[in-house]
RNA sequence: UCCUUCUUAGCUCAGCUGGUUAGAGCACAUGACUGUUAAUCAUGGGGUCCCUGGUUCGAGCCCAGGAGAGGGAGCCA
């Protein structure tokens, strides 16, 4: 095949007349001559311009938003305002026809105009081919790519922990069953139950709703881990924030106590948002200004203070303020809001968990930076989680961002095989099963400590997007896999 | 799961206290147009008013049930 040029660094070449060739698909078409050709590389399109001769009337016709097609000509300054360089094509193929028509049937449904993101997401299989859905996922893969540059430069060793579990014990949330039974006529036991020895893995199984306990177990070799893969959460979650599959980052680290987990946490999320500033400028600019313009037709007192821009500079130009789970019971409890009952949920006693309104409270009023709260009450928290010896809170932290809420959640582990023991049983987790996970409390045994960072939390923070079915290319929610 | 709002042309939306033939912008089609930037100009076509049932002389509008979507809450990442 004749070999292309990507439009990201062909829009950044000198034009010396060199012969190039452009393949992608076209956006729009413009007074029969100019194409928009887009090819994903970049938010950018290349203008190709048809001077007349070049091809005839019915190829023309067949150049309509979202057809393919690949241009030959030669690189040249362009006479127009819009771009520094253009293709005057010297020949055209059509590659595929995408039919504009829409009184026909199976016409392109995307159109030289806006849509709404309500409407692009039952078309999340061709929504790429959008400026802000292209802008979204370009930024979307920076962030992965920087996630493992970040750890592996750091000398942490990747683990791909399963995602068919056969542990229900993790505490994460509602698990979805995976099995080969038939449904309709499973076996039963004894007992009247299913019976799952008959089933493929011979026991009962689940997808994963975290890798962290496995993530300990290889922490307790490597030293430093990390996770990131897919998790699932069979909740009944119908927000913009949650997805019925999701992916997350997942470190774990021997040696670590909660404030090098911190640290940890801190430093990967400042390293992600620069690298994204720094590799997709473009992408976010073009979604800075989409939120600008989208913000134009809001109330004053809607707008936010600070374009995307500035809320990710600034965001890595400062540090988190880190706060303990009491002392900002305190602050709420002492803020005019709790004291002007201006929140649904008022502020008393210690021990309560935090409602999200509280947490924006905290995040986007009083302090108006990330927070991260830490000590919160063990019962209200996990059974890994370290104790501290005032015997009321345990070593976790979460990481609250402005718009988002909990981004990370983590915690130093309870390390101690006996303090680890009492609260299973205490929690009614079956000790037995997990052998091989408290069998790291009892060979070589140490502190450390990991957290969870919910990837698509991070992408909707760095696109400004607010709906996390935005971020993934197939949202898995309730009622919803289409795709 | 709970609360709440919405569903009218391909898309985004108007639609008067229930009244006769349901509108706009964009998109689309046809034509014009070789320096356009979501091109422009002219002309034109396009509707199961989400579904089912009810009230009424008459329902896009009122009532009941259902479906789908948005926003908020809970659970969390």
């Amino acid at each position: 095949m004749q070999k292309r040029t990507k439009i990201k660094e062909l829009i950044n070449t000198e034009p010396t007349g060199q012969q190039v060739t452009v393949k992608g698909w076209v956006r729009t078409f413009r007074n029969t001559q100019f194409i928009a050709i887009n090819d994903g590389s970049t938010i950018n399109n290349i203008q190709a311009v048809l001077n007349a001769g070049v091809t005839d009337d019915a190829t023309m016709k067949r150049i309509t938003p979202g057809s393919c097609v690949g241009v030959t000509g030669t690189l040249i300054a362009s006479q127009g305002k819009g771009q520094k360089v253009e293709v005057a094509v010297t020949a055209i193929e059509i590659y595929g026809d995408a039919e504009s028509d829409i009184s026909k049937p199976n016409s392109y449904p995307l159109q030289p105009k806006a849509h709404s993101l309500e409407f692009l997401r039952e078309i999340a299989h061709l929504r790429f081919r959008t400026n802000t859905f292209g802008a979204i996922f370009r930024i979307r893969h920076s962030l992965a790519y920087a996630v493992h540059k970040f750890f592996n430069d750091k000398g942490f060793v990747y683990m791909h922990t399963p995602i068919i579990t056969a542990s229900d014990a993790e505490g994460a949330g509602e698990m979805f069953k995976v099995t080969t039974l038939d449904i309709n006529k499973a076996p039963l036991n004894e007992a009247g139950e299913i019976d799952f020895k008959q089933d493929f893995f011979g026991k009962a199984t689940n997808l994963t709703v975290s890798g962290q306990l496995e993530g300990e177990l290889a922490a307790m070799a490597f030293g430093e881990v990390y996770t990131f893969g897919p998790t699932f959460r069979a909740e009944n979650s119908n927000t913009t924030r949650h997805l019925a599959e999701f992916w997350m980052i997942e470190p774990e680290m021997a040696f670590f106590d909660l404030n090098d987990n911190m640290d940890l946490a801190e430093e990967l999320l400042h390293y992600v948002i620069k690298y994204a500033l720094e590799h997709n400028r473009e992408d976010i600019e073009f979604l800075n200004q989409r939120l600008l313009d989208e913000e134009k037709n809001k109330p004053q007192i809607e707008r936010s203070e600070m374009s995307l821009l500035e809320k990710l500079q600034f965001c890595i130009d400062n540090k988190f303020e880190r706060v303990t789970y009491t002392e900002a019971i305190s602050i709420l409890r002492e803020s005019n809001h709790n004291k002007k009952k201006k929140f649904q949920y008022l502020v008393n006693e210690w021990g309560v968990d935090l409602q999200s309104e509280h947490e924006r409270y905290l995040v986007e009023k009083h302090f108006k930076k990330p927070v991260i709260l830490t000590d919160y009450p063990k019962d209200i928290k996990a059974f890994y989680m370290r104790q501290n010896d005032d015997g009321k809170t345990v070593r976790a932290m979460d990481i609250l961002f402005p718009g988002i809420g909990e981004i990370v959640g983590g915690s130093q582990r309870e390390e101690r095989l006996e303090l680890l023991e009492t609260r299973m049983k205490e929690m009614h987790l079956p000790i037995e099963e997990m052998y091989w996970y408290l069998d790291t409390r009892r060979f070589g045994a140490c502190p450390h400590a990991g957290f969870g960072l919910g990837f698509e939390r991070l992408v909707l923070f760095v696109t400004g997007m607010t709906n996390i079915r935005d971020v993934i290319a197939f949202p898995r929610t309730p009622k919803s896999a289409e795709f």
